[in-house]
DNA sequence: AAGATCCACAACCGCGGAAAC
DNA sequence: AGTTTCCGCGGTTGTGGATCT
């Protein structure tokens, strides 16, 4: 009855993840693609369970990640999520298209909830005050307020799908800090296949390499550190290779071609980086693009990519909502 | 300088819903 | 239709580095 068994218990590998780990993970993903986790650690020969594959493609290693220094604006930015939608982290990572939810996670419980602890006992004045702290106080329940937030987003979401075409062009509207990358999106077309960032992956292991090289690793953890560092440089050819004109590629062209030119990685991708890439997408294309199954092509195929687009896209009207309310005074 | 404590973050665990058989 | 497993999510823990005493 049922699928076959999960990955048994026994010989699974815990704690961090070595270099070489990431290295495997990361060639395999390139060429399958994420997804189909249970079968990672047997075809990788990777002594993982399989969640913790999933958990390191998606919480470090997956493309497009940026990690580390919030800036302001994400910080507002998450603090308004998660009064609206609660500790849901993978909603409010949606709007974060460069952030893990683990990440706002940590982010969250070491940073904010302090600061905002701290804000609400000293009588607020900060730089993010009383929308918050006021809404906090509020007893009406959250499960109330998120119910209602998803019930917007499915209407607009619907309205929007149902409505003539519309440009995404107003996500600009968040790029008025232009340090802040991860708060910005722009009209690029979310069509980009998902191998684009496979692709990025293998650039991501060749700058990996680099640094590997050139530092050994001292410790598991600093390996770690130093691996999710080289990852990190991603997004930028991440976004290189995304918002070039090249067109689609194929996962096998790419594991060719990228694993070729893995010892060439220019670095001055990396100053094309964020800006492009969080200018191309919405949230949930970033989800699509860096999470999507290899099917998403099949599925574009199939489906009108007006349909994707707008699909992809609704979230983008809420971004743009949301930055919008979140550049407000009233609550910054 | 050494030990204690704090902090940040990567990774694990358990649960619930979805999907496969 | 019922059972089993997968997948994704949120909460929690463990560990190493930084700071304090």
């Amino acid at each position: 009855m049922g699928r076959p068994p999960c990955c048994d218990k026994e010989g699974v590998k815990k704690g961090p993840w070595t270099p070489e780990e990431d290295i495997i993970l990361v060639s395999y993903i390139q060429e399958h693609g994420p997804g189909n986790w249970r079968a990672v650690p047997a075809k990788t020969g990777l002594s993982r369970c399989s969640k913790s594959c999933r958990l390191r493609w998606t919480n470090y290693l997956r493309p497009g990640i940026k990690r580390g220094n919030f800036t302001e604006q994400e910080e507002k930015m998450i603090i308004h999520l998660q009064d609206l939608l609660g500790n849901r982290w993978a909603a409010i990572a949606s709007y974060l298209p460069q952030r893990t939810d683990n990440d706002i996670k940590n982010y969250w419980n070491t940073h904010l909830r302090k600061k905002l602890k701290k804000m609400q006992a000293g009588g607020e004045g900060g730089s993010f005050g009383e929308g918050f702290s006021a809404s906090r106080q509020i007893p009406r329940g959250q499960w109330e307020r998120r119910l209602q937030t998803d019930i917007q987003m499915a209407k607009r979401a619907l309205s929007e799908a149902l409505s003539p075409e519309k440009k995404p062009s107003c996500l600009s509207a968040s790029n008025s800090n232009p340090s802040d990358s991860s708060s910005s999106f722009s009209s690029t077309k979310p069509t980009t296949t998902q191998s684009v960032c496979y692709a990025s992956s293998a650039d991501n292991i060749a700058r990996m390499l680099k640094g590997w090289m050139k530092n050994p690793p001292k410790s598991s953890r600093t390996n770690s550190s130093m691996t999710q560092n080289s990852f990190n440089n991603l997004a930028g050819a991440d976004t290189a290779c995304s918002s070039g004109a090249k067109g689609p590629l194929s996962s096998a062209e790419l594991s060719e071609n990228n694993f070729e030119s893995l010892f060439d990685f220019d670095q001055s991708l990396e100053s094309s980086n964020s800006d492009q890439f969080s200018q191309s997408l919405s949230p949930e294309a970033t989800v699509l693009q860096d999470e999507s199954k290899p099917d998403i092509n099949i599925a574009a195929e199939i489906m009108p990519f007006s349909l994707l687009e707008k699909w992809l896209l609704d979230e983008a009207g809420c971004q743009e909502k949301l930055v919008g309310c979140c550049g407000d005074a009233k609550f910054f």
